[in-house]
Order: structure tokens, then sequence, then C-alpha cells
DNA sequence: CTGAAAGCGCTAACAT
DNA sequence: ATGTTAGCGCTTTCAG
């Protein structure tokens, strides 16, 4: 906050333990450890404290005595304010809002500045440790919360880092798991929508040398995942359109999939790897004219609760938990010898956007 | 965080000074200050630092000692858990996580715990001021922020606190306009579904007397600008049904709806003081087998996008900028002389749950 | 450009 | 049950 300071605090536990002729020791103790001093005393520091306007003990010199923040520092990729507008960041964020009021700490945003990288924030966040909500591996930000001397707790990406807890889902099973369903279903022709690869602003197709400098581990996984489910029916990964979004919004998958469809009209499903660019993808096949499933499925990935209203065929993970189970690893020590890995199981949802192609369309590219 | 304290940090700038044989303001200085000594000097510092697993100055030491927490407070009277559910705060937090961060200040969210009331997370948190979301008048967390020294926010409720800034809507207005449209189309025979109105579980009627003691002032003034409204036709507010509900959520309006129709079947419009609640009452309206609009009105309030989805007749209030001017009053210190009070405009929104009562309704109470 | 001195406000041992 | 002693780790005048 900028500014002059704050008021000056109008008294402090020494001022209070002159005044009362007492020790420090004693008003603290009447703060904190009732028990150590009579009730009477412990009355008369309390009200004196009235008297006084003395707000009680400083949180932040108590902090720096005890090593104690009494919060958590929450890290996220984006800006903050879009962590309140992505569903499932929503649910993550409400799991992990529950673990941290059971334990009574706080839960501190840090800002990461949108713009030009700055990791002063994660320096100055007093907290006792971190949850980073996934991130790219070579995220700044991240580096800098390494770089702190409190544990962390990683949230689906990234994976793999030496003393880091990390839960997450299994991404590639998952995604398999929705391909087999579709190849099942007699797809063969299969377009991609997927999210931020790597750093680097880029909108359209992503090479080959594109995918394989992926540096957000999850979408590695959900790519990876399809692959493999197409490759079990003979589909040459080489063959299948993907087509990247920088910005993660139903609009996004809205262009994306235009973006997709006119470039290849004769695809028969398109899987998108998060529902919300599965919704926007939807709306367009609309604009199209296309009748989903009929003419085109449509899947996403994360069984948001958006998802669920519009029968999206998906893959469902427990967002809520996650967050819980992240707060969790947090905030009960445990055996710090190593670092833990939490990974959850995911299902696969099948709704009303995925279904065979028509059979014209099934084994032919038309007359 | 329970449990031992945290790894000693391996280094103290002053360790690092004595290492170096310079002064521990020279080592300050190259964190804080690069200007303030040569580039080589400042690159050996940084050196031996990352060589001797320095992390930089201690974030809680550097907030006693410069008076700033880097960060704001924030205190929902629900669970903190609740504000992620909830459309209408997840766009006010959405608005002040980006006044936040704009200035690159922290947001801590400040647990409270749901059952026994316990202020000791107001006393801990470490920050520079308070955003207040929406609490009772007499809320004990509320009263320990006011204790603490640090400049405080309230948006919406409560009202009038000496010394406090406050962002917030005109709900009387508001309301009193939906009750004339509604008043307009014909309608006469009322139901109101409400929140919480003030301390103690009561799912029920709102007893005239509880409606003397509410203490949240928005239900206050959303419930009076409905009264105002129906005396402008002539229709006795101790007439009308209102039905409170503790728990805010769509299940919650559905069963509200169903005490309220079933005892008062002739209604032909529900008033619902949030739109949350008023998606129940239209979810329970079909459920007994109700056309809305034709045979039964129903309205919300807030303008929150599941209610644009869905249709619904409401008052639509700013809510994102609602959390960006909080943060802002807060943020920004001008003249702190006196409180500065902020009244947001709300608009009307007719939607298509809303219509004039069947004419064999209109007048008359039934055959 | 660098150093010395003086705390910020509090709590945790260890006495008494 | 209360007091004494020693810092927690840092920044900030003010001199050199």
């Amino acid at each position: 906050m900028p500014g002059p300071p704050h008021v000056r605090r109008p008294a402090t536990l020494a001022s209070l333990a002159a005044e009362l002729g007492v020790s420090r020791t004693t008003v603290s103790n009447a703060y904190n450890r009732p028990d150590q001093l009579s009730a009477p005393l412990r009355e008369r520091v309390l009200e004196a404290a009235r008297r006084l306007g003395y707000p009680g003990p400083d949180p932040v010199a108590r902090s720096l005595r005890t090593r104690k923040a009494g919060a958590v520092g929450l890290l996220l990729t984006e800006a903050l304010s879009y962590a309140f507008r992505d569903p499932a960041a929503t649910g993550f964020l409400e799991g992990l809002a529950l673990a941290c009021e059971q334990a009574n700490q706080g839960l501190l945003l840090v800002p990461v500045s949108p713009d030009h990288v700055d990791v002063t924030a994660v320096h100055q966040a007093g907290v006792d440790g971190f949850v980073v909500y996934s991130v790219r591996e070579d995220d700044p930000h991240f580096m800098a919360v390494l770089e702190r001397p409190v544990p962390t707790v990683v949230c689906d990406q990234p994976t793999g880092v030496e003393g880091v807890d990390r839960v997450g889902v299994d991404d590639r099973a998952g995604m398999l798991g929705l391909a087999r369903h579709l190849t099942g279903l007699g797809h063969r022709r299969f377009g991609v929508i997927c999210m931020r690869l790597a750093a680097g602003h880029n909108d359209g197709p992503a090479s080959a040398q594109r995918q394989e400098s992926i540096t957000y581990p999850v979408q590695r996984d959900r790519l990876g995942g399809i692959r493999d489910g197409l490759a079990e029916v003979g589909v040459d990964w080489a063959d299948v359109p993907v087509i990247e979004r920088f910005e993660h919004s139903v609009e996004a998958g809205r262009d994306a999939a235009e973006e997709l469809m006119t470039a290849h009209p004769d695809l028969t499903a398109v899987v998108c790897t998060s529902d919300i660019l599965a919704l926007g993808a939807l709306q367009h096949a609309g604009e199209r004219g296309l009748s989903v499933p009929e003419d085109l499925s449509v899947t996403g990935f994360d069984g948001v609760p958006e998802a669920g209203r519009a029968g999206l065929t998906t893959v469902s993970q427990p967002v809520l938990e996650k967050g819980r189970i992240a707060g969790e690893l947090l905030l009960q020590r445990g055996d710090r010898n190593r670092s833990r890995r939490v990974t959850l199981p995911t299902e696969l949802v099948v709704g009303s956007t995925s279904a065979a192609p028509r059979s014209d369309q099934r084994f032919f590219s038309g007359w």
C-alpha cells in the first residue's frame, strides 16, 4: 500500500506493561496464556488495554518471534482475478480454502503481475508455505517460491520437482479413456483444441516442434493420452491437427473451433483439453450449422458444473478434493523426509455431445 | 501450521554480511536499493547469497521494520469456501483481486471458523488493511477488525459505521423499481423469500418481530423496497408472507418456495432477495407444475451470470466494480479525514420470468 | 558509497 | 504466578 505508513500504534505491549507496573511477559501472557496468571490480574491488563487503546499484540512482531505467519500462500500462473473466473480453479480454491479454514490458517493470494515479470510479491509474502497451482515448469514465480525456505505443494504442474509434494490426476489415462470411447464409436478423423503449451503467445496450429517443447506437463499428458488412444486404431498423430490457444475462455474455444473446422471441414470429432474450450467449440458448431453429436462429436476435460449442464462428454476430475488435499499436504506435517505424490482418479462422463459419426462419414473421406 | 517450526533459515542478512566482510546495510541495499552500491559489489553479495543459500530478506522481519505487510485482509461472514460458491461473491472477489494485483498487494483470506466464534485469525492477520464483505452488524469478527489499527472498507454491510469507508448499491431503490414493475403488470398477491435476517438459525416465516430486528442492512433495505413498492398500490405488507432461509443456496430457495406456495397457493408473484434463491424458486415452480411466467412470476436480485442464462427478471448490480472500488478505496490513501461512501447504481433486468398474472387471477381471489 | 547504532514489538527460556 | 534476559531479522537515519 503506497503512501504514508499507518497511524503509529497508540500503545505497545511494553508501554502497557510500564503503565501497569508489570512485566511485558505478564501482558503477553494475558493474551496468549491466560492460565499463566491470575484471573484478576489478567482482567486488569485487559481493562488497561481497552483504556489505552492497545489493540493486542502486533501480528507481525509475533510472527517474527514465533516464526509462524499463520497463512498459506497461493501462487497461480494467471492473473489473480483469473482464479475466480475459471470454474475448475474455483473448485480447487474452494477445497483449499476448506483445508485452511479447518486448520485456522489464512490463505494469501500472491499477486502476479500479468505484464512484466516481478517476483517481489513472492518474496514479500509472509506465509508458512506455498501451494502452487498449475504453473509452467519454468515459471519464474515458481522458481522464486522454491528459493523460499518453506514447504511447498504443487497442484497438477509442474510435475516431478525435487523435494516438493504434488497432487494431481492421471491426465494421460483420463484422455486415453476418452480417446478409446471415441474410437470405439467409430471416429477416425479427429481435431484437437488445446490450452497454452509453453511460454510465448501462440494462437494457431501447434507444430510438431512446439509439441516437442511443451512446458505444461498437464497439456503434454492430455495430448499424449489422445495420441496413444488414436494410435491403437492406427490413426497417425501427424495427421491430427492441433490448435493452440493462449487464452483460456469459451470465446477462445469458439474461435479455435472455427479455425480448426474451416481448415478441416471433414472432422467427425473435436477433442478439447478443457471443458471451457469445449463449450466454445460447441458454440461454434451451432453457428456452423452442425448438429452435435450427429454431425460432430465434441469433448472436454475437467467436469466443471457448466459442462454438466451442457451435457458435455468429458473426463471429470475431483477438483475440490484436489484443493483439499493440497492444503492438507501442506498443513499436516508428516515425514517431510521425501516428497509425497497423490494422484486422484478421473472419470469418463459420457454426455450427449458424443456419438458415432454418420455412417456415410464413417470410413470414407467423402465422394 | 501445527508442528515443529520450519527449518531454521540457513543464513541471515547478518551472517551474509559477516561472511563478506561488509556491513548489513550493504547487503540490505543490495536487495532493496541497488542504486546505493556499485554493481560489482552488488553482484558479489548476490553471488554469496546464492552460494550460502540465503533466500533474501525475511519478509516478516522486513514487515516489522517497515510497518507494511503488503497485503489486504478479506473478511467474509461465511466460511471461506463459501466465497467460491456464491457467484455474486465470486464476482466481487474478482474485482477486489484485480485492484490488489494492480497495486501489487496480496489478498489474505481470513479464516472464519464456521462453528465456535474465534476471532484470533483476525488478530493474527498480517495485513495493512481490511475489506469486509457483507457481514452482520454485530458480527464479532467485524468487531475485531475494527479494533485493529488499520484502515477498513466495508462492502454492502454493515452500513453507517463510523470511520469506515463503504461501497454498496442502493438496494432499496433497486427493489422498489422491481416492485413497481410487478405491480405495474397487475400483481397484487405477493410472497417473498429472503436470506438470513439476523443471528440465529431461522428457517421459516419471518415474523413481524423478526423483521423488526434485522441485523443485515442489505436484507432490511431489499425488503423495505418491496414493502414501499407494494404500499404504493395499496398492498398491506402485513398480508405478504416472508419466508426466511439460513442457507443461501438454490436448494434452500427451492425449499422455501415449496413452503411458501403450499401455505399460499394463490400467489401470483414470488419475489426473492437473491438470484440464487430465485433459481430455486423457479425449480420448485416447475416441480409444482406451474408455468413461469404464465402461472407465476419469479424475480431475483444481483444479476449473476446463471440468472442471465435462466432469463430471470432481476435487479442487476455491478459486483465486479464493487470489488474493484473496495480495493481502490483501501489502497488509495487519500484524505482519510472522513469516511467515503460509494453507492453504485442497479439496473432492472426484465427477463422471461415475469409477466402479467392470468386475467382470472388479476383482481379476484378465486371463486 | 559504506558502516555503526538503534530499535520495530514481541515471546521463550530461565529464573525467582 | 511473575519478572529478567535475549534475541527473532531486518531497515534506517546519520556519520564518515
